[in-house]
RNA sequence: GCCUUUGUAGCUUAACGGAUAGAGCUUCGGCCUCCGAAGCCGAAAAUGCGGGUUCGAUUCCCGCCAAAGGCGCCA
C-alpha cells in the first residue's frame, strides 16, 4: 500500500512538471493523521515557488479527480495523463479504490485515510491464514504459524537473497552471560525477520575454543581442581556431573588461572606454554576430524613440560566437549538452532593465508609480527600473527571468512552480530578480504551493545557476571509466586511450562525492546518485569484472546467455522467504534512494519508495533463487551461476530509477531 | 594523542529530517454482582550546553562538556 501510494504521487509530480523527487509516503505515529501520510507537498514548495499547502491541495485535487474510493471512475485515470493513452498509470491509481480519505493538513501533509472495505480484507486474509493452519493441525490450538502468508504483499518486491547470520558465539570454558543472551536474541530475532521477507538464511555461530583464556582456565584446573594435578583424575571425578555443574567449575578454574596470571611470574611462563599446547591439541584434533592442519607445527615452541601434551590435549578437548554440551542446553532453551558451528580451531590455518598476504603486499611484517598497515586506508594497524608465530583473532577471521563463502554456495550476505568492541576489528578484516578477494561488501557487522550492570562491569575475570540461566531462573521464580496467588489451577507440569515460556519472553523482550545498538543498563526487575510493555503482557494478551473464542466457541458462535469469515466484510451498515478502529487499523500495519523491522534490523520496530497492537486491544477489550450476553448486554449478532473476528486476528498477528522476536506464546497462563 | 559510539521525565527507554517528543517502571487518584485485574482509565514529569543548515532538527554539520569502546602482538 505504502509503495502503491508512491507510485501515485510520483506520477502525480511528474504530471506537474517534477521527475526527480521521489515522494515519501508514512505511517504517521498519530492516527488522526490517517493510515499514510506524505510530506511531498512541502519537499516541492521552494521548487515550484508556491507554498506547501496550496500545492498538497492541487495534489488532493487532482487525486480526487480520479475519483478515489469508486471503482467505476478508476478508467477515466489516463486523461489525467497528458498524451499516454495507453499508459499504465491506471494500474498505478487503482490502489486510490481502497483510500475513503484525503485530507491537507498544517504545514503541508497530504492524509491518507483507508476505506473499510480494503481493512476488513485485510481482516478477513489474516483469519484464513488463522484457519488455513488450524485446519491442517488435529488439535484446538493453532500450531507454529507460516508468517509468509500474510506477508506477501509487501515482500515479494525484494529480490531474495541467501544470507549468514552468524550469532551467539560464546567462547568455550567461559561464562554464558547476559551478554551472550542479547546476542542470540537479537540475531534470532534478526535470522526470523529476513526470513520473514523472503530471504534464505543460515544460522550459524562461531565459538572460540583456543586461546589464552583456555590456557588460564586448564591451568587452574591442574593447579587447584585436580588430584595431583592430573588431568585424568579430573576428568574421571567429573564426568558424571550436570553440565552446569561443569562449566561452573571450568568458571571457577577460569578465574583461578587468571588470578595466578596476574600474580605468579612462573605460573605466566607456564600458561603461555599451555596455549601453545592447545593450539598443538587443535591440530592433533583437526587431524583426528580430518580437516587440513595448518603448516605451523606449534609443538616446537614448547619451551618446558612436553610430558604434558597428551594430558593438555585429553583435558582440551573434553572440557571444551563440556562447555559445548552446556551450550546446547541454553540453546534448546532459547528456542535456537544453527546449521553450522564454526570453531577457532578450525581457523588456525588463517597463518598460511597471511604469510601468503604479505607476499601479495596486503599485509607486512614488523617486528617479528604480521600486521595490516592501515594508515593508507585510515584504518587502524591490526597484528594478524604474532611475533610468536600464533595466529591472532584476525588471522583466523581470514580463515572463517574464507569457509564461509565456500560451504553454502554464493552468499549474498553475512552478517555478524558482534558487540562495538569489535568495530575496528572488523573494518580491518573486511578490507584485508576484499583485497584478498575473499567478498566485497558483502559483510555486515551488526552491533548490539553491552549489557552493563548498574552498578561495576561484568568481568567474567573478577567473577562479576550475571550468568544467562541465573536470570531466567530468577524471573521464573517471580513467575511461581503471580502463579501461586492466580485463581487458575495447573499441574506441576503445566506451571513449569507456563513459567519457562514467560520467564524467557521477559527476558528475551527485555533486550530486544531496546533498539540494537544501545547500550543496556541491567536492571534485574526490569527484566523480569511483568506487567506494561514487557513480553508477559504480550503473552498475557493472546491468552486473553483466546480465552475469549474459547468462550465464543462454548456459546455456540459460528465464527471459528471458515464459513463465517465473508460475513466480515458484508458489515457495512455497522458504525465501528473508536476502539475498532484503532485495533483494525493497526493490524493493517504488520507486514509494513515486518519489512522496516526486517531492513532496519531492528527488532525495537517490531516490539513496539505488539506491544502498540496488544494495549489497543486491551483497551478496546476494557470499554466494550465481545460476548457479553451474559447480564444485561444485548447486542446484534454481528456486531458480536466482527468483535470475534476483531479477537482472532489480533491473536493471530500478536502470535506471529511474538514468532518473529523469538517469543513462544501460551494458550492459557 | 587519534578514531568510533552514546547523552531524551526520578529510573529504563521510543521516535526512515515531520504534526502536540511516544511508552514502561516509580509516585498519586479511580475501575472486578460482565468475556482473564500479568488488565483498564486519569494525574505529574524529559531532548547535556552553544552555534549552524532547513518550511521544519532529538535526528544532519561545527564547537564544548560528560560517559563508554577501540587504536601492532587478547578474543
Amino acid at each position: 500500500m505504502k509503495q502503491a501510494l508512491i507510485k501515485v504521487l510520483e506520477h502525480l509530480i511528474v504530471s506537474m512538471g517534477i521527475t526527480d523527487v521521489t515522494p515519501q509516503v508514512e505511517i504517521p505515529d498519530d492516527l488522526s493523521h490517517g493510515d499514510y501520510s506524505s510530506n511531498v507537498a512541502m519537499i516541492l514548495a521552494k521548487r515550484l515557488k508556491k507554498s506547501p499547502l496550496v500545492i498538497a491541495q492541487e495534489i488532493k485535487e487532482k487525486l480526487q479527480a480520479t475519483g478515489y474510493g469508486q471503482q467505476a471512475k478508476i478508467p477515466n485515470l489516463n486523461t489525467v495523463q497528458s498524451g499516454q493513452k495507453q499508459s499504465p498509470h491506471g494500474n498505478y491509481f487503482a490502489v486510490l479504490q481502497d483510500i475513503e480519505k484525503i485530507e491537507v493538513a498544517s504545514p503541508g501533509f497530504i492524509n491518507f485515510w483507508l476505506a473499510l472495505p480494503s481493512l476488513n480484507r485485510y481482516l478477513s486474509g489474516v483469519l484464513t491464514t488463522a484457519y488455513s493452519v488450524k485446519r491442517t493441525a488435529d488439535s484446538d490450538e493453532i500450531e507454529s504459524t507460516e508468517v509468509k502468508n500474510i506477508l506477501p504483499a509487501t515482500s515479494n518486491k525484494l529480490p531474495a537473497q541467501k544470507i549468514m547470520v552468524e550469532f551467539a558465539h560464546p567462547n568455550t570454558h567461559k561464562a554464558f552471560h547476559i551478554g551472550h543472551l542479547r546476542n542470540i536474541s537479537t540475531g534470532e530475532s534478526i535470522v526470523r525477520l529476513l526470513e520473514a521477507v523472503g530471504h534464505k538464511v543460515i544460522r550459524v555461530n562461531y565459538q572460540g575454543d583456543v586461546g589464552m583464556h583456555i590456557a588460564k582456565c586448564l591451568y587452574g584446573i591442574l593447579q587447584a581442581f585436580s588430584a595431583q594435578g592430573k588431568a585424568l583424575n579430573f576428568l574421571d571425578e567429573n564426568e558424571s556431573k550436570t553440565p552446569e555443574e561443569k562449566v561452573e567449575l571450568l568458571g571457577k578454574a577460569y578465574a583461578a588461572g587468571s588470578k595466578a596470571f596476574e600474580e605468579d611470574e612462573r605460573a605466566k611462563a607456564t600458561i603461555k606454554d599451555y596455549n601453545f599446547l592447545i593450539y598443538a591439541s587443535a591440530q592433533r584434533f583437526n587431524k583426528e576430524r580430518g580437516l587440513t592442519p595448518s603448516s605451523t607445527d606449534y609443538l616446537k615452541f614448547i619451551k618446558s613440560r612436553k610430558d604434558v601434551v597428551d594430558q593438555i590435549f585429553k583435558l582440551w578437548k573434553n572440557t571444551r566437549q563440556w562447555s559445548l554440551d552446556y551450550f546446547a542446553t541454553i540453546y534448546k532453551r532459547l528456542g535456537t538452532t544453527y546449521q553450522r558451528y564454526y570453531f577457532e580451531s578450525e581457523c588456525l590455518n588463517g597463518v598460511d593465508i597471511a604469510q601468503e598476504s604479505v607476499k601479495k603486499g596486503i599485509l607486512s611484517k614488523s617486528e617479528g609480527a604480521i600486521i595490516f598497515n592501515g594508515k593508507p586506508f585510515a584504518l587502524d594497524t591490526r597484528v594478524f600473527v604474532n611475533s610468536l608465530g600464533l595466529p591472532t583473532y584476525e588471522a583466523k577471521e581470514l580463515a572463517l571468512s574464507q569457509i564461509e563463502f565456500s560451504e553454502f554456495g554464493k552468499l549474498d550476505r553475512i552478517i555478524h552480530v558482534v558487540g562495538p568492541e569489535q568495530a575496528s576489528f572488523f573494518q580491518v578484516t573486511f578490507k584485508v578480504e576484499e583485497l584478498l578477494g575473499i567478498q566485497k561488501n558483502q559483510q555486515l557487522h551488526l552491533v548490539y551493545g553491552w549489557v552493563k550492570l548498574k552498578h561495576g562491569k561484568m568481568s567474567s575475570r573478577s567473577g562479576n557476571v550475571v550468568l544467562g540461566e541465573w536470570l531466567i531462573e530468577e524471573a521464573k521464580k517471580a513467575i511461581y509466586e503471580i502463579l501461586d496467588k492466580s485463581k487458575s489451577k495447573y499441574s506441576k507440569a503445566e506451571q513449569n511450562d507456563v513459567a519457562e515460556k514467560t520467564a524467557v519472553a521477559a527476558v528475551k523482550y527485555s533486550f530486544l525492546k531496546v533498539s540494537t545498538k544501545q547500550e543496556i543498563a541491567f536492571d534485574l526487575e526490569e527484566s523480569v518485569n511483568f506487567n506494561g510493555d514487557s513480553g508477559p503482557y504480550i503473552q498475557y494478551t493472546y491468552a486473553r484472546c483466546k480465552s475469549v473464542l474459547r468462550n465464543a466457541n462454548t456459546q455456540n458462535y459460528e465464527l471459528r467455522q471458515p464459513k463465517a469469515v465473508p460475513l466480515l466484510v458484508e458489515i457495512t451498515n455497522y458504525e465501528l467504534n473508536a476502539e475498532e478502529k484503532q485495533v483494525l487499523r493497526k493490524l493493517y500495519q504488520f507486514p509494513e512494519i515486518v519489512l522496516q523491522a526486517a531492513n532496519n534490523y531492528s527488532p525495537n520496530t517490531l516490539c513496539e508495533y505488539v506491544y502498540d497492537l496488544a494495549s489497543l486491544y486491551n483497551t478496546f477489550y476494557n470499554k466494550h463487551t465481545v460476548l457479553g450476553e451474559k447480564k444485561n448486554v444485548k447486542r446484534e449478532n454481528d456486531v458480536s461476530h466482527f468483535r470475534l473476528a476483531l479477537t482472532s486476528a489480533t491473536a493471530e498477528i500478536l502470535k506471529q509477531g511474538l514468532y518473529l522476536l523469538g517469543i513462544e506464546t501460551l494458550e492459557r497462563m
